[in-house]
DNA sequence: TGATATATTGAATATATGTTCAATATATCA
DNA sequence: TGATATATTGAACATATATTCAATATATCA
């Protein structure tokens, strides 16, 4: 015998993850279309071939970076929803976080972009076009019902709660998007300007 | 002689158009790189050849199209800008416009997802990267002085007008692309919880 | 109607690139 | 150390597609 199974597979993982962060720059930069295998090999520091023995093809290495996104965005969603304070509170801190990693990570920015990259284009594989349908509108519906539960407290505003979370996810993902590609530093966000569009604010009504 | 000059002029004005309208059409639809040149020459319902009579490339109509898209979203901010109306008015004014355009035009929509499209990868023409470079942020400066002008009129609230400016067009960039993937025509949007985003409520202070 | 300039076509060409594969290197185990 | 299974390479192959071009059609004017 050679090499132990379980030596290879972790050899197979190490690797794999190499060229699956490689893909996930270079589609980032330049899209699926425009990346070349060569550009990701380059990237992996490896021979065209190899690249074969970890993926099939160009698509699947795609679709699979796309469910990874698309489940991260998901678990985002779900960690907001399971915390244990009041709904306008959810709102506020789940915005306060996401300004944040906004300012700060550079892989949420990518995860964002690659998404909304997937969801722009109807040349992407089919299997991709699957998932986004099934998983993109996870996180909408979690904001949704969090916005429900804060008119009734009475924390947040009145309004469909499906079109207020479709403004709170466009939003960051906008802000997203916009700072993928400025690496305009010089501005600090706010979150609160964010969050004053949804919450009622008791400061005012203590003040009456 | 044969055709006159104007007529001919004429003739390749339309059949130009015709070929923008499909390269746009397929562009936005599929992205750059996923776009075939047969794609567009069936869509204007014309052969492979005859583009090459209009444009000398694929990347030439990218450019043209880019470059339309760039002008358009500059004029709408100038037309904004020169109402004769407060700042305050104005960013309300233009709130209540955009989300209604979005809502109505998928002209809007198209423009908006091309220079989102554009913007996101470094692989486009460098023509097309120069003209976004030289353009982009001209929206984002008119909207900057408005809001300048309406935190000294009292009508915008605090803080730096970079960043408001930043949140007012990601916001409705965020939108567009939202809309331009998902028909769902179920959630009618309220203009009036954005415009709460930069607006100093009057109705309240008045009620104190 | 005939001459002519231009529009139009679609097959041919050139090139780029995704994928395959035969050859080679390497790491482990007996 | 030698056997062997797997990793790795890079050239070859197949294919897709941007672009060119020779041939043909068409619309106007004299």
């Amino acid at each position: 015998m050679a090499r132990t199974k379980e030596q290879n597979e972790k050899m197979r993982v190490t690797r794999k993850e190499k060229i699956r962060n490689a893909a996930l720059l270079q589609f980032v930069k330049q899209g699926l279309f425009a990346t070349r295998i060569q550009d990701i090999a380059a990237e992996a520091g490896i021979a065209q071939g190899l690249l074969y023995h970890y993926y099939a093809s160009k698509d699947e290495i795609f679709v699979d970076l796309i469910n990874d996104a698309l489940d991260k965005t998901i678990e985002a969603s779900y960690s907001v929803r399971d915390m244990e304070i009041d709904p306008g509170e959810k709102i506020r801190f789940a915005l306060e976080r996401l300004i944040d990693t906004i300012e700060n990570s550079q892989t949420f920015l990518d995860t964002c972009r690659l998404i909304t990259q997937a969801s722009n284009s109807t040349a992407i594989p089919q299997e991709a076009r699957d998932l986004i349908q099934e998983k993109r509108n996870i996180p909408y519906q979690v904001i949704e019902k969090i916005m429900e539960a804060g008119q009734k407290e009475g924390t947040i505003i009145a309004g469909d709660p499906k079109m207020l979370s479709i403004f709170f996810w466009t939003n960051i993902n906008g802000l997203a998007i916009y700072y993928s590609t400025n690496n305009n530093r010089e501005v600090k966000l706010d979150y609160r300007v964010l969050s004053s569009m949804f919450l009622i604010e008791n400061e005012r009504e203590v003040e009456k």
